[in-house]
DNA sequence: ATAAAATTAATTGTATACAATATGGGTGAT
DNA sequence: ATCACCCATATTGTATACAATTAATTTTAT
């Protein structure tokens, strides 16, 4: 792999394990120290990373991870909900007993990690799941977008998920799979809608955080 | 705006409107003095474009306008045929008199380019119509990613596009107006699932396209 | 004359230097 | 004491220089 794949992938990583918060700096010339190499380098992985929204870019004034908006946060939620569930239709054709086997070995994977209170690994299996089976659908310019929606979601959640948002107690991702196996693909389909609009549901967005309140009417 | 951008959408329009066809090189110093900038800044450009599958670079070899696969052709179409028939449903609720006058004038210019011959306004006026539709739908994550599809299938009709591709003379765009005009949000989805399935089916993939052609059997 | 090898030219990859801009602290005036 | 202004510091923006790689051309040997 490149090198600035690598240092793009452990920054990735430290976002959406939400190492690096919303709102945090990113300086060039310390990350460049951190990973040995000239401010080129940095600043190629962090325009590719404001492109795919997770830090922003002021001008002259550097990169920050991003804190989404309540709109934005919604919007990347809706967005799942419009096309995972579609992706369905095409996961169940290419279902088989391999396919269900890998994708049991990752619940299992996401039960160790929530078990061992490892929040960082638990996020990562969670969106490996979802944009995985993605994946199986057979469309990569979709299982593209969908990856990029489900590390946006990691953010969404580290600004605005509570602890059900990230252990997704709506109940376990096995149930989709013993729906894929017994061919149930209508069902399927109607299990991941509801699945994603609980994580949407478990945001708490208290719609006033620092967007200018109103110091009049809250101290009169 | 910022320099950089102009140059971006500079390059963009070039591509989208055929002027740099599928294949065409873009080596870093011919385009820095064109643009009358450093090296630098034309890096970002096509670092950018590159992460939008506008163009791809090969290790020290560049950058050339992407040549689409057919598989990238079909997936890109097959993702627009996924979304934006489901747009229709917001895209109705924010519908009014003001936008159908303003979509009405979009129809126009897409009309008077194609009769003045002008392809890359036609080209243009085609893609505005359909992302401009996505915007109205209120989820503007979902139409940045509409956008980016609706330029790449310019890309695809550059590469495996007919004449009837680009004027989409499957009908015209204003059939859809009428059908939001009157309130007929489910005949304007299905139009618009029926409208995207003609410019797929519009493609010629000849599948044999220097893919190791087989001269023994071709000349004995 | 052909094919392999070596050299030259062209192009990209990376680091560094300098300029431009924003932020914070401090001085001075009111 | 407070506010405005200015300077110092830190950080990003852009250009350039040099190294590394690839492609092309010439040379040389068979």
């Amino acid at each position: 792999m490149a090198n600035d794949e690598k240092i793009y992938q452990k920054i990735l990583k430290a976002i959406v394990e939400h190492q690096l918060p919303p709102g945090a700096r990113l300086p060039e010339d310390r990350l460049s120290e951190a990973f040995g190499v000239s401010r080129t380098g940095i600043r190629k992985v962090l325009q590719r990373l404001a492109l795919e929204h997770f830090v922003v870019i002021a001008r002259n004034k550097g990169a920050q991870v991003n804190h989404p908006s309540e709109d934005e946060a919604l919007e990347v939620l809706d967005s799942r909900i419009l096309i995972e569930p579609q992706l369905i239709i095409g996961v169940q054709t290419n279902w088989n007993s391999e396919q269900s086997e890998r994708f049991k070995d990752l619940v299992k994977e996401e039960r160790e990690a929530e078990r061992a209170g490892d929040m960082a690994a638990s996020i990562q299996a969670t969106a490996r799941f979802h944009y995985e089976l993605a994946q199986l659908a057979g469309n990569s310019v979709l299982a593209a977008f969908v990856e990029q929606l489900c590390y946006r979601s990691s953010l969404v959640i580290a600004a605005y998920g509570t602890r059900s948002s990230v252990s997704c107690d709506c109940g376990d991702h096995s149930q989709l799979l013993d729906l894929l196996d017994q061919q149930q693909s209508h069902q399927a389909q109607a299990w991941m809608k509801h699945h994603l609009q609980e994580i949407k549901a478990s945001l708490v967005l208290t719609s006033q955080e620092e967007q200018h309140i109103d110091f009049r009417r809250l101290f009169s």
